[in-house]
DNA sequence: ATAAATTTTTAGGCAAATCTAAAAATGAAT
DNA sequence: ATTCATTTTTAGATTTGCCTAAAAATTTAT
């Protein structure tokens, strides 16, 4: 199946606002998320589905087919592939990769997306602690456990963010918090959730949203 | 400059065509070239005219001006750093990148490039040989030698195709032929200006066509 | 110098992906 | 159960890149 670059923008859309409970989608979601206009999408959705790869009733809503989802996983291996890559080889920062991944993961070329992945060692995550599906389309296991659930006295390691945006990204960086890095709860305050933490010697402040944001696991 | 892929494609097409000497290049030209029929080719001249990336008369031909042939020098660096990148780093055979780059050429992020030819060592000349041009479009020399001019006695080094065709990247490639590789030519012979070489300790055998398409340098 | 062949452009269309504006369906509120 | 608001689809255009067929310009041959 030979997609246009719009149409696998489409599927991964349609992929995420999903979510692994695979709900029904709404027009109007994907269209805020692709930044076009609900007509504009309902066109598209006719037209995947009939490709096969959504099930799409007028009104109802879409969700993806079988194919269509393992397209749109393929898409999404390809970018955490190449936003691997492009931080653990080319020394860019978190912040910057995800624009230029987002034109690489439509390269197609399996044997490129094999040999990269090879290259890079086959990792399981990519610079944002996002899991990387293998070639069958499976994804390694994550605690989708978040900081904001941890308790005073925990040890804690970071697993990765949650929120990609770009400030996010540059202000976690900015605090010289790294993937893999040990944390531990000092404190929690009552009046706003926020934490007291220490983290590489020093201590750290958290709002209650900058924790929620932030994946961790126990130990 | 915000150019579309087919606008770059059209841009490239003609700085090939029209070669070192800038010729004028025919309509026709670019059609073949691009597999694509001569009415559409005028379309896209009256377009990359208006946008001023190439001079051009109905009838006469186009050329590309100044900013069309700097964007054209742009992808074409692209190109042969992707190149590089797949064979040295991915373990690609040289037939086989050609095809992927002229995907990859495509991304935009000029922060890329730059990573990407800083990894790759800056290097000058591309998978077959090809001058990889810097960031401001300047290629390295290249003495533009091929063996069929070679003498009888001469010893030489092989620095690149001429032909990239996969037919004859592949034959290059079955007769442990690389690049840096070092040559003899023992003898030519009068009726068919066929080679006689010695190439690593043995013998070979080589037709002029053959020859004309194998860069060279002596000693 | 004409005629024939070739090249190139023009005319008219089509498919993909987008838009705006209007109509229709659905869902919420009285 | 109507009415109102929201969501979604339909209708009608636009842009880009491509096509075929016909016309026009240029080049080549007689
Ligand atoms: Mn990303
Ligand atoms: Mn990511
Ligand atoms: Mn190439
Ligand atoms: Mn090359």
């Amino acid at each position: 199946m030979q997609l246009s670059l719009a149409e696998e923008n489409y599927l991964k859309a349609i992929y995420f606002i999903s979510g692994p409970e695979r709900n029904l989608v709404n027009t109007n979601a994907v269209a805020e998320r692709l930044d076009t206009k609900a007509a504009t999408v309902t066109d598209m959705l006719r037209k995947l589905k009939k490709k096969g790869l959504v099930s799409y009733e007028p009104y109802k809503g879409v969700r993806l087919a079988e194919t269509g989802e393992k397209l749109a996983i393929g898409i999404l291996r390809k970018h955490r592939l190449w936003e691997t890559f492009l931080v653990e080889k080319l020394s860019f920062g978190w912040e910057e990769v995800h624009e230029i991944a987002e034109q690489l993961e439509h390269v197609r070329s399996s044997k490129l997306t094999e040999r990269l992945a090879n290259f890079l060692g086959n990792p399981q995550f990519d610079p944002h602690g996002d899991p990387i599906p293998n070639k069958e389309g499976v994804f390694p296991r994550r605690e989708n456990l978040t900081l904001d659930k941890a308790e005073v006295g925990d040890f804690l390691l970071v697993k990765g963010v949650k929120d990609s945006s770009v400030d996010f990204l540059n202000y976690v960086a900015k605090l010289g918090i790294r993937l893999g890095d040990s944390i531990e709860v000092m404190g929690v305050e009552s009046f706003d959730q926020s934490m007291k933490l220490k983290h590489e010697g020093s201590v750290l402040h958290l709002s209650a949203m900058a924790c929620a944001n932030i994946y961790i696991s126990r130990g």
